[in-house]
DNA sequence: CCATGTGAACGATTTCACAGCA
DNA sequence: TGCTGTGAAATCGTTCACATGG
């Protein structure tokens, strides 16, 4: 196994699992690196290059086993079970991520809420809790994933308080640049920058981003 | 004005118009490449190259002059005006995201939802529709950009009544590829994604992700 | 003198092209 | 023959280094 793997592989791995999952779905039993490659517009080798840092994978002239490469993804991402998911913030998005989420590994275990009077509602099967039962109930539910979606003013006070709780890693979605120390992993989503981005497309016809050699629709966004 | 622009460059464009915000509300008159280059942990070179897509903004011997870079940055973008976001399925969205969006030159402008439920519901001062309405409403009321986070199955059918409302823009959440005409700009944001990639961090300690060359904390999730 | 703007060098990622094996 | 796995080449993005000008 080599050392240093480009982020751009781990996120076109996830693209691939969601193919795979589709093509075990409809009972496929292989899959070619030209058909994976095909549904995100990039070339064949690169798909076998971005496997290759993982194994050997294939059999050749035949493809991928679609069952065996879906474990295999699963595996290189640690989802052979199931990790739970703390919302920290923002209780509708428990609603619209359960669907996914469920199939696809992660579970929302608990939601927080600064606002008392959201405290012990319940969404989707869980309640919602006040801030001060944070550290108490991610330990007791062995919660190491965390996602972020308070005030800004406030991120960085609950980031400390996650941090003190154990959290392993943050997906933030508070437009503020968040100090963690180096081994919690953190990774931010700022929906303003996805909206910006558009009305720049959509603004210039002139200028042609670079993004599109082939057609990819899913990367770069990282 | 070049021809070809990286998708990073326009990403950090974003990155720079947060960080000016910042300097302005502070009330710094001038700001230097190299400063804008350490908040992002990336080479001052690169700012510069960045902004040179555009234009020569700064002033040499001085740096950047931060109130007329942050409005050449507004211009690049397209944020002259508002621009007027309507929001198809979950609202709880719109609670979290009208804060900062309205500071940046967004405005959601209308909520629809599938549920008859939730049809009359008030979120933030915005009456939920429902979807009979959609074409009507976006039309009237001017609207470019839709953000779209509604149950798989339905999210094409949809896509394509957007459209066909004359939508330029999808900040899709929907993990599906969606097919819509060229004309129409669409990005992609892949929540569970973004979890694989933090569980593939957090699983390896052999590995190491390229990703932090310096230190970009934002970049690379694109 | 100081910070910008930019050609040249560098480094990383993607594509090409083909060897190797079922 | 067909598709994988992989060196070599091409491409793209970032950094270096310096000329330029306030």
């Amino acid at each position: 196994m080599k050392l240093k793997i480009p982020e751009a592989t781990i996120i076109r791995l996830s693209l691939y699992l969601r193919n795979l999952c589709e093509m075990e779905r409809k009972g496929h039993v292989t899959i070619s690196s030209e058909y994976l490659a095909k549904s995100l517009g990039i070339k064949s080798a690169l798909v076998r290059k971005d496997l290759a840092y993982f194994g050997e994978f294939g059999t050749k002239g035949v493809g991928y086993d679609v069952k065996d490469l879906h474990a295999q993804i699963l595996r290189i991402f640690g989802l052979n079970a199931n990790w739970n998911v703390a919302i920290i913030g923002e209780p509708g998005l428990a609603v619209f991520l359960d669907n996914n989420f469920k199939k696809r590994g992660f579970v929302i275990s608990s939601i927080f809420n600064l606002d008392p009077e959201k405290v012990g509602t319940v969404v989707n099967g869980v309640r919602i809790q006040a801030m001060d039962s944070l550290e108490a109930t991610l330990k007791g539910k062995n919660t190491r994933l965390v996602i972020l979606a308070v005030p800004a003013p406030v991120a960085q006070e609950i980031a400390d308080k996650l941090v003190k709780a154990g959290i392993q890693a943050i997906l933030n979605f508070v437009p503020v640049v968040l100090n963690v120390p180096p081994w919690v992993k953190l990774r931010n989503v700022d929906l303003v920058m996805h909206l910006e981005i558009l009305t720049f497309c959509v603004g210039t016809q002139r200028v042609r981003l670079v993004e599109s050699r082939g057609k990819r629709p899913w990367i770069g966004q990282a």
